[in-house]
RNA sequence: GGGUAGGUACCGAAGCGGUCAAACGGGGCAGACUGUAAAUCUGCUGGCUAUGCCUUCGAAGGUUCGAAUCCUUCCCUGCCCA
């Protein structure tokens, strides 16, 4: 293992708020791997950039030789997490958590070494017990301190309703982390309360308490509010190359700097280019979850964008029952998948988004005879080739 | 259990018998501008094989020529009191 103070730095790098660091070089002194947990709640299969950056710090962990434990929530995602939330989350069937459970790992494992990592699912202690343990598990913990929580606080105060279940949350993740004797919880800055919990319930059963590491949260594309599936500011970690960089072009120089230093551990300099400079930062998240060519391949497209020869396209062969712009683009959206309503659709043609080879097209009912090769733009980030 | 206020489109919120597919704000989308960024300005924002037709205002019934608006029952939520 590496020493002790080289282990810090990197381990702290990048981190919003440690409780403490001072426990942290404690443990990492004893010179036996820690064991790191990070909770994952399986409620959405698709796992994005903002979950990339605490699953990165537990792969720094690993790599200096730490074990890594995964604990996939499936008992908990029942509950469903209230953090940040205004109101209760609706809660997922049995099956829908299974399937979401396994595309998470797989995904995880893009990032983690799947090797060096412990994966366990929390239903098999808390399946297990009786009513009469969960009333003891509640006994731990005061009602005055679940409420200090800000959501509730603010829900609370808003006059929204809190129920009871949501405060359940905190207590039963706290659980996990007396059962998996954890070292170090990681998490996001949001879940500092949850994890906090974990360490009073380790205190309780006369365990050392874990160490608390919270990753800043990842502002989603709109650079405002946290990326979230549910929000659609995001960039999964699977999406075609394609995607992933034009989605990280589109975002603003501020959140460019702050993605950078998030997700690229880089600060950028400011006397290059901005637009270059973004595109060198959507080449290297590119080059992570794909590969160099990809990126770079994605690059040439982008510096080709005026020249639609050059730029590569999804093929597109227009549908045999409607020569009509309606139809047209109407299968055209199809075939990208992205359906959309006819009245959607008559409204982008009729605003002028519509493009065939850079010439705009704004009646519905036109019947553009077209040809294969030429380039049907349909909206800001999408067009085809006629094929 | 008692009292009281509510449930409207993606969200917040007007409307309180016809002129309501439903004001306004946010969000989203499109256009102009630009670095295909941000900011700004403009337009659009239920569906449809579309100068018209169809389905929406918690749910189901009812009154009426006509209901988001009135009546009945039911479901859901907040607040105050116990």
């Amino acid at each position: 293992m590496k020493p002790v103070a080289e282990q810090l730095e990197i381990l702290t790098s990048g981190t919003a708020q440690i409780v403490s660091e001072k426990e942290l070089a404690k443990k990492l002194e004893r010179g036996t791997p820690l064991r790191a947990k990070l909770g994952v709640d399986p409620t959405s299969p698709d796992l994005h950039l903002g979950h990339s950056v605490v699953l990165e710090k537990l792969r720094q962990f690993q790599m200096l030789g730490h074990q890594a434990v995964l604990i996939i929530g499936d008992f908990t995602a029942q509950i469903g997490d209230p953090t940040g939330r205004s109101k209760a989350r609706p809660p997922l069937s049995r099956e829908d958590i299974l399937v979401n459970a396994k595309t998470y790992t797989e995904q995880a494992f893009r990032i983690l070494d799947k090797e060096k990592t412990e994966i366990v699912f929390n239903g098999e202690w808390f399946n297990k017990m009786t009513f009469s343990d969960v009333i003891q598990l509640n006994a731990r913990v005061t009602m005055q301190q679940m409420l200090q929580r800000e959501d509730f606080k603010n829900r609370i105060a808003n006059d929204q309703e809190v129920r009871l279940h949501e405060i359940q949350y905190p207590i039963v993740q706290g659980w996990d982390s007396v059962e998996v004797r954890a070292d170090v919880e990681l998490g996001g800055t949001d879940q500092l309360f949850n994890i906090l919990v974990g360490r009073d319930m380790q205190k309780s059963e006369g365990m050392e308490p874990q160490v608390v590491m919270c990753m800043p949260l990842l502002e989603g594309l709109d650079g405002v509010q946290k990326m979230s599936k549910s929000l659609g500011n995001y960039v999964g970690i699977c999406e075609p190359a394609g995607e992933m960089f034009g989605k990280l072009m589109s975002v603003s120089d501020e959140l460019m700097a702050r993605y950078s230093t998030l997700l690229l551990g880089e600060e950028i300099d400011p006397d290059a280019h901005p637009l270059e400079t973004k595109k060198a930062m959507a080449a290297a998240l590119v080059t992570r979850y794909h590969s160099e060519e990809a990126a770079q391949k994605e690059i040439d497209n982008w510096n080709n964008r005026g020249n639609l020869e050059e730029v590569e396209l999804p093929a597109f062969s227009p549908p045999a029952d409607r020569s009509d712009l309606l139809g047209i683009v109407g299968a055209a959206f199809q075939s990208i998948d992205e359906p959309k309503s006819g009245s959607d659709i008559r409204r982008l043609i009729q605003q002028g988004s519509i493009q065939i080879d850079g010439e705009k097209v704004t009646d519905p009912k036109a019947e553009p005879g077209l040809e294969a090769g030429q380039v049907l733009k349909l909206n800001k980030k999408r067009s085809v080739r006629i094929g």
